[in-house]
DNA sequence: GTGGCCTCTCTTTTT
DNA sequence: GAGAGGCCAC
């Protein structure tokens, strides 16, 4: 057998990790060193030396993409189809297997996906229900309440009661009202998903020692973003039965704020302790300048497990920092840089601008078009979040399941019938009264006459769309019954009638979900493909299918630009209350998660690192003078080259009042002015020092002259003291 | 059901 | 200061 294929392109580093023998094993993998390369030649090896069949591996990612991508690399390697291995998300994997087992789970068999949206919805349901305050009570906060007591694993009867704790106790009564609605209406959130198939495993000895006899071995990517749930169910399920390799960087961890637990790296240490560790330290992707400073910010974090990148490659040309006047001036600059770099002959699509938070993006967006230069937002509206699309699915999720609730109230007034908000709480009430579906209360307030008028028409020709769409599933395909759905509920012409280009954009996203309903193939033939595609939308949001074929600039926050790599990357924004952003200076955890983000940027860039940040911002409508940002400070200043404008002011004595971290009114000391002092100047004469703003070469002056105030950048117009 | 007005907030986002 | 969401009036 020729195993050369798969170990010949690899260190001895990524060897030692790919070779191991079949055990557990816990690869520390910095960043650029090849993590999903391990990942997918050991994937190889164990198929080709430990002769572990392809359905005897279970590959766990967080997003769809990264499953696909690692199915893709694999068949690549080892030119077969991947068929019989099980990749997938740890929710699309928990979602498979209750689908599977839904009695053992304690689930109808029609259970349904709830994606957030429909969740707040059902949130909101159950508080107003319970009379709560809206305003004293964010539907949000119980929402996010509830999924992190899920993500811990919790159930509402397993959270202790505290009688002085109003809070924690009117948002657990929240959960458990929640909880009984969804089982009543069959369905299931994110967090659900993967706690009941944790109790599946409990629950179900039998059914656990089946997979752990099927699985030989399992494989986890980006470990350090684990929750307590997931970690909880690979443990069981791996206990001491199935190998495991896990591969994860706690520099990269930059999701804690979502439950994500890093501890479950050093945790992995302690439940498995004949675990391999194996070091991935080697960077292939930046510059050693690059590295240099990616390796200087992360070191000011504590309790890392202690990793230190280095690279063969050349030193490369220094990061540049470039301090502008504004967000304008910091926009205008880099769309300029990027004109230059596509004037020497690179592609736009190899340069990507990186930002803390969505909101900076537009003022980028405005530079950008004014230069007439392509670009891509990353992280937009997905597709199956639109409404148009959300409706039309509400629609097939009813002909599928009549009971989910959350459909029903979605779609029983869209477009309007005249089902207001009285006749929905009628519905709601004797829903809850009698605990019944909505849609069954519907059928009952119908045939007792107790609906009159409008809402009575339109409640009875919902109800019968619904039945002569359901009647039409059984024999039709699923493209020509979502065509019909989207047709007979008046969905296509209520959206197009929407004013402006928005209605025709809806109907044509309405068109696109046809084609994709008859694109849609079908993966596992025993399942009902409605069923399948409606899982699916709500699990896969459906990455942005923007047209990646057109050469534009890679706009995107620095969350979402984990895993991928440019060779020229801008940093905007590097200022403080920005990045690291003013809510989380408060707690040092929080502050280490920004640094841990700022090496993430940092590690993007393959040769050219460019730094800004503005003087003055327009933040929240108001300016800010930000210091500049401590995790630039924190960069060697030999990997740093200033970039200043020409009429360039005293640099070092900007940098020195940054690094200060203050910009007060008082105009720099080597400018020789002082508020309150006269000055002259060429042309207008004699003035008085009044206000000053910015620094360096864009310190702007108020000065009081004869005939009124005027602003003055001092770089331009010297004045004189006098 | 829509439009206008008021208030409130103001990260990051996958499933 | 902008945008979202809630509320009220027609």
């Amino acid at each position: 057998m020729d195993v050369s294929p798969i170990i010949d392109p690899l260190n001895d580093a990524q060897r030692e990790a790919v070779t191991a023998p079949n055990g557990h094993l816990l690869v520390l993998a910095g960043a650029g060193s090849g993590k999903t390369r391990v990942l997918v030649h050991r994937m190889a090896w164990l198929m080709q030396v430990d002769q572990i069949p392809p359905t005897g591996l279970l590959a766990v990612t967080f997003t769809n993409k990264a499953a696909r991508e690692m199915r893709h690399r694999i068949e690549d390697l080892l030119k077969l189809e991947g068929r019989g291995m099980w990749f997938g998300t740890f929710h699309g994997i928990a979602h498979r297997l209750l689908r599977s087992h839904w009695q053992d789970a304690g689930l109808p068999e029609n259970f349904q996906v709830l994606d957030s949206d429909d969740q707040l919805r059902m949130v909101k349901r159950v508080m107003r229900e319970m009379q709560l305050d809206e305003s004293r009570w964010p539907p949000k906060q119980a929402q996010w309440f509830i999924n992190a007591q899920k993500d811990e694993g919790l159930r509402a009867e397993h959270i202790q009661q505290n009688p002085g704790d109003l809070y924690t106790n009117t948002l657990l009564k929240v959960y458990q009202r929640y909880q009984s609605l969804c089982q009543q209406s069959g369905l299931v959130d994110f967090g659900e998903l993967l706690l009941r198939s944790h109790e599946l495993w409990l629950h179900r000895p039998e059914l656990l020692a089946h997979y752990q006899r099927r699985f030989r071995h399992i494989l986890v990517d980006e470990f350090q973003d684990t929750n307590t749930i997931q970690y909880a169910w690979l443990q069981v399920l791996a206990s001491n039965r199935v190998p495991l390799t896990v591969v994860g960087d706690d520099d990269q961890s930059i999701y804690g704020w979502r439950g994500a637990k890093v501890e479950n790296i050093q945790q992995f240490n302690t439940d498995f302790p004949n675990a391999r560790i194996v070091r991935l330290e080697q960077n292939y992707r930046s510059t050693g300048l690059i590295l240099k400073a990616a390796n200087a910010v992360i070191a000011n974090n504590q309790g890392r497990l202690g990793k230190e990148l280095w690279t063969d490659s050349q030193d490369g040309e220094p990061i540049s920092l470039y301090a502008a006047f504004n967000e304008q001036d910091e926009a205008n600059y880099i769309a300029d840089s990027i004109s230059d770099w596509v004037r020497q002959g690179n592609l736009r699509r190899e340069s990507a601008i990186l930002y803390r938070s969505n909101a900076q993006s537009r003022v980028l967006e405005e530079a950008l078009v004014r230069q007439g230069i392509p670009y891509r937002v990353y992280g937009g509206l997905r597709f199956y979040d639109r409404q148009e699309i959300r409706n039309a699915l509400g629609y097939l999720r009813l002909v599928h399941y009549r009971h989910d609730d959350a459909a029903f109230e979605r779609v029983v007034n869209i477009p309007p019938r005249g089902i207001g908000a009285k006749s929905l709480q009628d519905l709601r009430d004797l829903a809850r009264d009698q605990s019944l579906s909505l849609w069954q209360a519907a059928e009952r307030l119908l045939e007792a006459g107790a609906v009159k008028g409008r809402a009575r028409t339109g409640l009875g020709s919902f109800i019968e769309i619904i039945l002569e769409l359901s009647e039409r599933a059984q024999s039709a395909t699923l493209k020509e019954l979502t065509e019909q759905a989207i047709r007979q509920s008046g969905l296509r012409d209520y959206h197009g009638s929407e004013k402006g280009e928005k209605g025709q954009a809806r109907v044509e996203n309405l068109d696109e979900l046809i084609n994709a309903m008859a694109e849609y193939e079908v993966e596992d033939e025993a399942q009902d493909p409605l069923a399948e595609f409606i899982a699916q939308a709500a699990l896969d949001a459906g990455e942005s299918q923007a047209d990646e074929h057109e050469d534009s600039v890679q706009l995107m926050t620095l969350h979402s630009a984990k895993g991928l790599e440019f060779p020229l990357v801008f940093l905007a924004g590097t200022e403080e209350g920005l990045f690291p952003h003013s809510m989380s200076l408060e707690e040092p955890g929080r502050l280490e998660e920004e640094r841990r983000l700022a090496y993430v940027g940092i590690t993007r860039a393959m040769k050219k690192l460019v730094l800004t940040y503005a003087e003055s911002r327009r933040m929240y409508g108001q300016e800010k003078f930000n210091a500049l940002s401590r995790f630039v400070r924190e960069i060697p200043g030999d990997c740093i080259q200033e970039v200043r404008l020409r009429n360039t002011v005293s640099r070092p004595a900007m940098v020195q009042r940054a690094n200060e971290g203050l910009f007060s009114s008082q105009p720099p000391a080597e400018t020789g002015l002082q508020l309150g002092q006269r000055v002259r100047h060429p042309k207008f004469g004699e003035g008085i020092v009044m206000n000053c703003e910015g620094s360096g070469h864009h310190t702007r002056v108020q000065v009081n002259f004869d005939d009124g105030a005027k602003w003055l950048v001092l770089a331009y117009a010297p004045l004189e003291p006098c």
